[in-house]
DNA sequence: ACCATGACGCTAC
DNA sequence: AGTAGCGCCATGG
């Protein structure tokens, strides 16, 4: 079961498209798992490299990287977020470049 | 079983 | 802009 929450969450960041982010408040909620946020960084901790998840996309609620700014985790991150054209203003994205899903699109796409 | 520790988030100062 | 408190709960010692 806690693998099955694994499971919906990377699925539902695997369709974060290129160049826009998501809170990990979102990612949950939109995986059907309201209110459990730190589920969400834990399952992108233990996620699988072949299911190449786009974890960089997910960052906190505030729009600021989810990592201690300067740590090399965090360093990474930003790269990979200006390679896909975001913008980053002091280490926060813009609010134009959240993701916003559509949702009937979205169910149909996770399959439930 | 108990306790501490998080890739979090929201409300209230 | 910061801090504090609380809710959340899987994981490891």
């Amino acid at each position: 079961m806690t693998a099955e929450n694994y499971q919906k969450i990377w699925q539902t960041v695997l369709l974060i498209p290129a160049g826009k982010v998501a809170s990990y408040g979102q990612v949950a909620d939109l995986a059907g798992l309201p209110g459990r946020a730190r589920l969400v960084g834990k399952a992108l901790g233990y996620a699988p490299t072949e299911l190449a998840v786009p974890w960089y996309r997910v960052l906190r609620s505030d729009r600021s990287l989810g990592f201690a700014p300067g740590s090399a985790t965090a360093l990474e991150q930003r790269q990979l977020l200006l390679a896909e054209g975001v913008v980053l203003k002091h280490n926060r994205v813009s609010k134009a470049t959240l993701w916003q899903p559509d949702l009937a699109e979205l169910l149909f796409k996770l399959q439930y």
